[in-house]
DNA sequence: GCTCGGCATTGACCCAAATCAAAAGCTCGG
DNA sequence: CCGAGCTTTTGATTTGGGTCAATGCCGAGC
């Protein structure tokens, strides 16, 4: 759990002031994804000179709970967990966030949960302070920052759902078809486990074993086919919604 | 559980056009803690012009999961429930709202969850549109409301872990314990339970019997002492919070 | 004051998922 | 290519909290 200080870091500044060529930020392969689509080209000028790029390994710690929320981050690339832990060690993971995603959006002075790398992640870091004066300047940028975390607060919610009242096995199915249908866009053939059984575990408030064995018997009912342990297919859509005990 | 739509309701228009007086909102006593607090006096004149002040009875529907978000709301006394169901009845509530909450913040076409008043219940109701209007206008009431979903967020992600990891025992004085501190603030005596057994159940992702043995259990320990079933103070701030697992 | 009906408590029993234990696959350094 | 140290799977056993059942309590209406 090394610190993300020691990243391989490519600030953008000086790439900057070097001649103006098509800078990182308009070349940008999730821009269409990202809070930037809100903003216009001179506007993501004025982004760039506040970004820092990271390229981090799996398992590095981008900050933990309680940190002073000095940077906010979009992911460019991978996957982050975020995630709160009791005093004695459990563990709760409250959101996988993957390509395209925000993080960090915090009013208050600290952050209110750690953030870890799943896999290998490129990620865009922006210093607060800076980022919120340009939240001045551009109310756009504002709107979709109220937007994404109106959408976080209903997926929180759903997950409070399944957390307090779906059984083992309807939580694996709701999170299996979750995850295919996130990827769906990006249109592979097969859906990526990214995360360890445990972390699908902290993340589904199970035990890995419990994970295991709903995801054998998945498997064995045809509702998923799994290719290897971190690759699967969708086998039958409609069962499996139907053992996901929601929409 | 009948609709809302019959309630005693009280449009501002009409006050507003006889004389200006001290309006509704300036006089309002939860100004202090609602999204109206970032507002200056004359923006407060606009925001009463598409204010609808309601007075509710226990058990309304204000909206359903999935209806169209026509309205936002703030509360003014009283306790709403919000709460998400599966298609065979069971129930997760994923938050209780009290004076100065705000309600309704959804970026989308329809309500991703439902809401239903917990006791009898006051509250202004804006129509979705034209407080979108005025956002527009109002920049600190934007920031507002970026603050209180931030806040939101913060709290949901509290409340997976509650809901993921903690044991019921653990659940339950976690419960007491925010409430009591939440109605700290409004300096009575004892912290009353306005909400039925069940409805705490449901928020916890118990069962009425298990949240009443951990009540009865608490109270025996001497972390709390009862004064009836809907009344309570906190005996041992320090056990108590030792028993919720959390600072 | 009495009775009815809904909430809340208490008790007995059961089961889904946790825990404990061990084997089987991967992966990566040497 | 081997083997140490992981993650994952599989099996046996235990248990916290759910389920079922009964009783108690209290307010509303008669």
């Amino acid at each position: 759990m090394r610190r993300a200080d020691n990243a391989v870091e490519q600030s953008t500044e000086g790439a900057a002031a070097g001649g103006r060529c098509a800078t990182l930020c308009e070349t940008c392969r999730v821009r269409a994804i990202s809070v930037c689509r809100s903003m216009a080209i001179d506007a993501l000028d004025e982004l760039e000179t506040i970004t820092t790029r990271m390229k981090l390994p799996a398992g590095r710690v981008l900050f933990d709970e309680g940190d002073p929320a000095e940077h906010l981050f979009t992911i460019h690339e991978g996957a982050i967990k975020l995630f709160k832990m009791l005093r004695d060690g459990r563990r709760q993971i409250t959101g996988f966030l993957l390509a395209g995603d925000f993080l960090g959006l915090a009013f208050f002075r600290t952050y209110a949960y750690s953030a870890e790398t799943v896999g290998d992640t490129l990620l865009c870091r922006f210093p607060r302070e800076r980022f919120m004066a340009l939240l001045e300047r551009h109310p756009m940028l504002e709107k979709e920052l109220l937007s994404r975390a109106s959408s976080e607060l209903a997926a929180a919610q759903e997950q409070m759902l399944l957390l307090g009242r779906k059984s083992a096995r309807e939580r694996v199915a709701s999170f299996l078809l979750a995850l295919a249908r996130r990827q769906a866009a990006s249109g592979r053939g097969s859906v990526e486990l990214v995360m360890s059984r445990y972390d699908i575990a902290d993340y589904l408030g199970l035990t890995i074993e419990t994970v295991s064995r709903a995801i054998q018997a998945a498997n064995a009912e045809g509702l998923i086919r799994m290719i290897d342990r971190h690759h699967f297919v969708v086998a039958d859509q409609g069962r499996l919604a139907a053992a996901s005990a929601s929409g």
